[in-house]
DNA sequence: CGTTGAACCTGTTTGC
DNA sequence: TGCAAACAGGTTCAAC
């Protein structure tokens, strides 16, 4: 789930527990997940962290330069110190990354695999049960190169950029707006929450959108990400921020996770399909399915011998979500 | 160009 | 009660 909003949420957790902080030593558990395990026990010792941005769902942990060695001036434009400079950690938490700084007494977690001790005695962790996150040591030439691979962040995009990317495309607009080189940040929940708000169904097509249609979604997007970040994100199974906390946007959601609930506003019941391969959560009344997809079905079978006409009967409900879905507008 | 499905990985939920 | 299949979702890649 870290999506644009939750990893805004660390990276500035991050920034006000770690800036300026000296990288002692590296120590690392499992490391598949890490481009150049070996990289980051070489470079990163020594080094200050001189700022925490963001990109997308990436986190760029920049790193000042390497100030024991005199850096030589015959080999160009040396950044000027401190600032951010040759090198940077690439941090993508996937979906059960965690981040966060605390003494280095303190006992690892499971699933800690990065630990970077600091110079005031704490660690600096990840850790990330599943390893889909990524993490990579990369230096300046390289660095730009990696990021140009992502499209317009959200919370930038003008209208007509952000119409131009999506109107001339024939996907669906569901898998336009989870693709990375589109928009960099918008994740499952986010997307479903935009389209909820701009009453568009995720199986239409990006070119059927009119104008205005891409200009409310590109609205909703906005207030639904802006709105996230101020309530630190949506904390569906286990995201916490950089100390710990969990988010609290998941009491705003309006479609996501909300199978068999009723719409906020139609109080027809949400439903759930598989579109663009993900589990996509909407409600069919204000977001009129495109022609051609009615029965958009489910992932589905599990039986066959289930009398095909309650589907709409029994709804498990989840109790423990019960109490996160009431609302303090 | 687009779509689908598999793979990666493991904790949690669900089903029998 | 217990075990196993299903699920979860970000990203990439192969196949159609």
């Amino acid at each position: 789930m870290p999506e644009l909003p939750e990893v805004e949420t660390v990276a500035r957790g991050l920034r006000s527990a770690v800036l300026g902080r000296r990288i002692l030593s590296v120590t690392l558990g499992k490391t598949d997940f890490i481009d150049d395990p070996v990289a980051l026990e070489e470079h990163l010792p020594g080094r200050r962290i001189s700022g925490v941005e963001r990109y997308g769902k990436f986190m760029l942990v920049r790193l000042s330069a390497p100030d024991g060695e005199p850096r030589s001036r015959v080999e160009g434009p040396a950044p000027r110190d401190g600032e951010s400079a040759p090198g940077a950690l690439l941090v993508h938490l996937g979906m059960t990354g965690q981040v966060g700084a605390i003494a280095a007494a303190q006992p690892r977690k499971k699933h800690t695999h990065v630990c970077l001790l600091l110079d005031d005695g704490r660690e600096l962790r990840y850790t990330d049960a599943r390893r889909f996150g990524r993490i990579a040591y990369l230096m300046e030439p390289r660095l730009a190169e990696e990021l140009t691979r992502f499209g317009a962040d959200p919370l930038e995009v003008t209208p007509e950029e952000f119409a131009a990317r999506i109107r001339m495309r024939r996907a669906r607009i569901k898998a336009l707006l989870l693709d990375q080189s589109v928009l960099r940040g918008v994740g499952n929940i986010y997307a479903d929450e935009s389209l909820w708000r701009a009453k568009i169904h995720p199986a239409r097509l990006g070119a059927s959108l009119t104008r205005k249609q891409a200009a409310t979604l590109r609205r909703t997007l906005q207030e639904v990400l802006c709105k996230a970040i101020e309530m630190r994100g949506s904390s569906i199974s286990d995201f916490v921020d950089a100390a710990g906390e969990p988010g609290e946007y998941q009491r705003r959601h309006r479609a996501y996770g909300r199978e068999g609930q009723r719409c906020y506003r139609c109080k027809s019941h949400i439903r759930r399909a598989i579109v663009a391969g993900r589990s996509s959560y909407f409600c069919l009344q204000c977001q009129p399915a495109p022609r051609g997809c009615m029965p958009l079905p489910l992932p589905l079978p599990k039986k066959k011998n289930a009398p095909a006409s309650k589907r709409t009967s029994t709804r498990r409900q989840k109790r423990a979500r019960h109490a996160e879905t009431k609302e303090t507008d």
